[in-house]
DNA sequence: ACTAGCACTACTATTCTACGAGTGCTAATT
DNA sequence: AATTAGCACTCGTAGAATAGTAGTGCTAGT
């Protein structure tokens, strides 16, 4: 358990290094707290002994350690209300009646992104929660054709198919036992609908049906099974401790990488969630504080991907600011 | 006018600062060429008063400057074969039936990025090409709805809209007065027909016809004028001339940038295309290689960007490839 | 016309220095 | 018992000195 007076200076020296990213000594901290550098220098150590912060080298000053950011978001930082400022910049997106809902969003994590250095990911829904509503085919030319899916959730895929010798009377017979039949279904139970549902009918009445069935079973085999939406992923360049190209080049391919970004939502808690680090399942060296939301149909994760060093109150006042917005 | 022997040395010090990115001295040159580093430096010397080669430092070796560059694709580069192992790689993609050309286009600049570490663009046809060819309305809830703008040349674009109190009846018969009366109209010129044809029509028979015209409007002005699509600009981060941060910055935010990319089409050059450094318009640090290509409605430019320093001759024939098989 | 030879240049890597910001510990003070 | 002043010590950083080396340009001789 930590004395009042640790909490003071753990608080101090995260709040420090969340601004300035160089090792805290105690002098400065001494300054603040009514108390000598000595006394001070004492209390770090209980609290590097505490596992809470840790040195660069033998006489450096202190950083966080990830237990410390950890032990900072658990108990000592103080929710704040949002900036007016940062207030401001997003209101003007909220208050956007034009657009639809998903738009906003993703409009505002770019303002967010832009205004933190942070960034910003949404993930929509997957796929198995997306049922097909309909889809709609359109003629390109001679062989060619557009196939389009949308879900019960607004979610539109297209896909330009090639098909040789197929009448169009052939895929609008088609098109339609696929809307009437099996319109409803979760997406990635489509495929196997389409297998056991339509192939078979299709095989008595539809010529070409071998090739017909193939394209539409990679429509929905190819259909993205999660919505990712990742912004700012640039705003890494901008962080001192991401300065070496390796480190860019490592985090820039965890971020192209839709499936680790995933992981965010594993858990299904509602509130506002911080993993710091190790705890992310993402890459060590960083800091996701996410969300979930829910307005009717559209429902998601809301997230921020920084540094470690990452000022925390700011985001989660941000990310509280959104999911409000979004829920009403 | 340069010697026999001046091209030959030029050629050589290209070829091995393209292998490898130190300045060539005149020894390693003379290894090569039957005669002393003496005479290879009186040449270099003159190719260094042409204009064609550089030093980084007073006792450095030599490297290509962008006139160096701009003779030797003119002038010296042996028009190359492709290798074989890369002509595999491609061919694997190029023979799969099932995908659309589009597609096909976009795997295979995605396997020739990861085969040079040179990112890849295509640019498809502009919007003042693209005619609308239907427009598609699906209902999702009670005021939400998603409208779907096929081009006729399959170029999909869907947006979310939001109407209050718009029965669908009126929707779907603006969505029909569209598709009859402007279907056919080149994409950017679809906001100003719908201002002129649809609008007095919809203002007589169609309540809450303000709310309906402004979304269409939107939808169409908000149309993407230009296909474009990057890939492997992470690439960059491979190539050792933008191992530091700010050129890394630089560079990703021109890629970024449809508008500047746009610049590569501005000549309407069929050929294969050489934009050396300060000529390609985009960076001083890259070059551009671009060709355009149609196939029936299909049709845009290709290009590979990298380091001024890059494999020319492999570029250049991977094109070739690349065009002659999407032209047939 | 070519080349051997040489003085010269500038980058690179290594070492040394001085400095300063920080530490931990001890002993004195409150 | 808690605090603090004082001090020796550590380590990173910055700058200067050094040596080595890969290259040059020039001259003079083949």
């Amino acid at each position: 358990m930590l004395t009042d007076r640790q909490c003071k200076i753990l608080k101090l020296i995260v709040e420090k290094y969340i601004k300035d990213p160089v090792p805290v000594g105690s002098k400065s901290i001494s300054k603040t707290l009514k108390c000598s550098s000595a006394t001070v220098r004492n209390e770090m150590m209980a609290l590097e002994d505490e596992g809470l912060l840790e040195k660069t080298h033998t006489s450096s000053g202190r950083i966080p350690s990830e237990d410390g950011y950890r032990y900072y978001v658990d108990h000592l930082m103080e929710a704040k209300k949002m900036s007016g400022e940062d207030m401001l910049k997003l209101q003007t997106v909220f208050h956007n009646q034009q657009l639809a809902l998903s738009d906003v969003i993703v409009k505002s994590l770019q303002v967010i992104s832009d205004m933190t250095n942070y960034t910003t990911v949404v993930l929509g829904s997957t796929s198995h929660e997306n049922l097909l509503k309909q889809i709609e085919v359109v003629p390109i030319d001679d062989d060619s054709m557009i196939v389009i899916v949308i879900t019960d959730r607004g979610h539109v895929e297209h896909k330009n198919i090639r098909l040789k010798d197929v009448s169009l009377e052939e895929v609008k017979k088609t098109v339609n036992l696929i809307n009437n039949l099996i319109a409803g279904t979760p997406i990635d139970e489509v495929s196997t609908k389409l297998e056991y549902e339509i192939k078979p009918i299709i095989g008595k009445y539809v010529k070409q049906h071998e090739q017909l069935y193939n394209a539409f079973y990679h429509v929905f085999s190819d259909f993205t099974n999660q919505e990712v939406n990742v912004v700012g992923k640039n705003k890494f360049l901008k962080q001192p401790e991401f300065s070496n190209i390796d480190k860019i080049q490592n985090v820039f391919n965890k971020l192209e990488n839709p499936e680790l970004l995933h992981r965010i939502e594993e858990d299904d808690d509602n509130n506002i969630k911080v993993y710091i680090g190790s705890e992310s399942k993402i890459d060590d060296d960083v800091t996701v504080i996410k969300t979930r939301f829910k307005n009717g149909n559209t429902e998601g994760t809301l997230a921020i991907i920084g540094p470690k060093r990452m000022e925390y109150d700011r985001v989660v006042s941000m990310l509280e600011y959104m999911k409000e917005n979004i829920e009403r």
